[in-house]
DNA sequence: GTCTATACTTGGATAGAC
DNA sequence: GTCTATCCAAGTATAGAC
């Protein structure tokens, strides 16, 4: 009854062995989250995606949900790392908003934001697991906000706006584009909507540079 | 055999009873889709709720999912009506985001677009449900473009922005909304963006009055 | 650690009594 | 039209063999 983690390591062999089934149960669960959605992510389909036996869900997991969060874990803390050396470079609105939509772009053929919404959608139905989700949710907020005001800090933008208010916003804006690119089967109106953040980026970008910051050196 | 409304009526008792089921489900559905979601909409549950036996879900609607649309479209329906009056007398951008913060908030509290947003979710795992749900969808984004269209008809920054793009960011930004809103139980997030969206829309509004459409009459 | 087998529960759907 | 009873499929979870 010993759990991988607490378990002493036998053998080296058992060690690799049982790392190997957790990380294809785990990425297997992000497939079946992505393509069969919460109510199609059953032990036995991710079990069957992995390609091993549905016990070891509960094995390695505790129970499904447990394997669910494992598997956002993963995907968050993938797309976590990816996003900040992209965007740690960026400066201006202009630069920010390509080199997030390009990553966006990623997002949504690799279904990573699906995952996410997906339990979302799924929280209300099992108990518990909103809580889960908003602790993991928090550092992505933490990041848009982070981000915005990286970008704006010599533009007067930056101080219009209000910060969390406009990562919440950003964070939505993300969740609702996936569900409906997700539904419509087409990619096109989140590319328009991309196109058309760019211009208006650019567009904030030449009026910054018109009215300049009064902390602005000349 | 007879399903109803192929049925004849035999006696206007049966038929206003059948009808008071019928809405007794729809009902029913909101209700379970908004409180757990939609793995947890289930005939049993929704039945439970409407105080009727399981098997009328079949009788009446042929399937879970064919009343889960029902149960859409009689909020869909709703919705667009209210949205439809309340919109319709907004003059400018900041009208036009003052009313629409003030329905989308009772949407939030009576949990209307999370049975959008759980359908959507739920579609991926039932094959079909999708296309379904696309249809009942345009509806909202062709609203949310006429009255995009009809509030920035006076301001240059109608011939700025794509209606149609803008339209479906509009959308998306209330499904994402919704979902965050209902995970963290805290509608102050939302609120804090109502409240910027209102002051941007003012100062639109004034730089609009500074550099005035060249179509307008002086 | 992994697999097979199994207990138990819930859900979709239909048949037939009332 | 509604209810009871029932069938069958699918899901969670555990026990025990290998």
């Amino acid at each position: 009854m010993a759990r991988p983690g607490t378990a002493s390591r036998l053998s080296s062999d058992q060690a690799t062995s049982s790392a190997a089934t957790r990380q294809a149960l785990v990425e297997a669960a992000i497939g079946a989250l992505r393509d069969e959605g919460f109510a199609g992510a059953s032990a036995r389909s991710i079990a069957a995606r992995a390609g091993c036996n549905q016990g070891l869900v509960f094995y390695h997991f505790g129970s499904v949900v447990g394997l669910l969060l494992a598997a956002l874990d993963e995907v968050s803390e993938l797309r976590l790392a990816r996003y900040s050396t992209a965007v740690g470079g960026a400066r201006g609105p202009s630069e920010l908003v390509r080199v997030a939509a390009d990553i966006f772009r990623e997002d949504l053929d690799a279904g990573y934001v699906t995952v996410l919404a997906e339990l979302i959608a799924g929280a209300s139905s099992t108990p518990g697991l909103g809580a889960e989700l908003a602790k993991r949710l928090a550092p992505w907020t933490a990041f848009a906000e982070q981000a915005i005001r990286d970008a704006l800090v010599d533009s007067p933008l930056g101080t219009l706006l209000s910060g969390p208010t406009i990562a919440h916003a950003i964070v939505a804006l993300y969740l609702g584009l996936d569900m409906l690119t997700q539904l419509e089967a087409d990619r096109r109106p989140a590319e328009s909507l991309f196109a058309e953040a760019q211009r208006l980026a650019a567009l904030f970008e030449v009026l910054s540079a018109t009215v300049p910051d009064p902390k602005e050196k000349p």
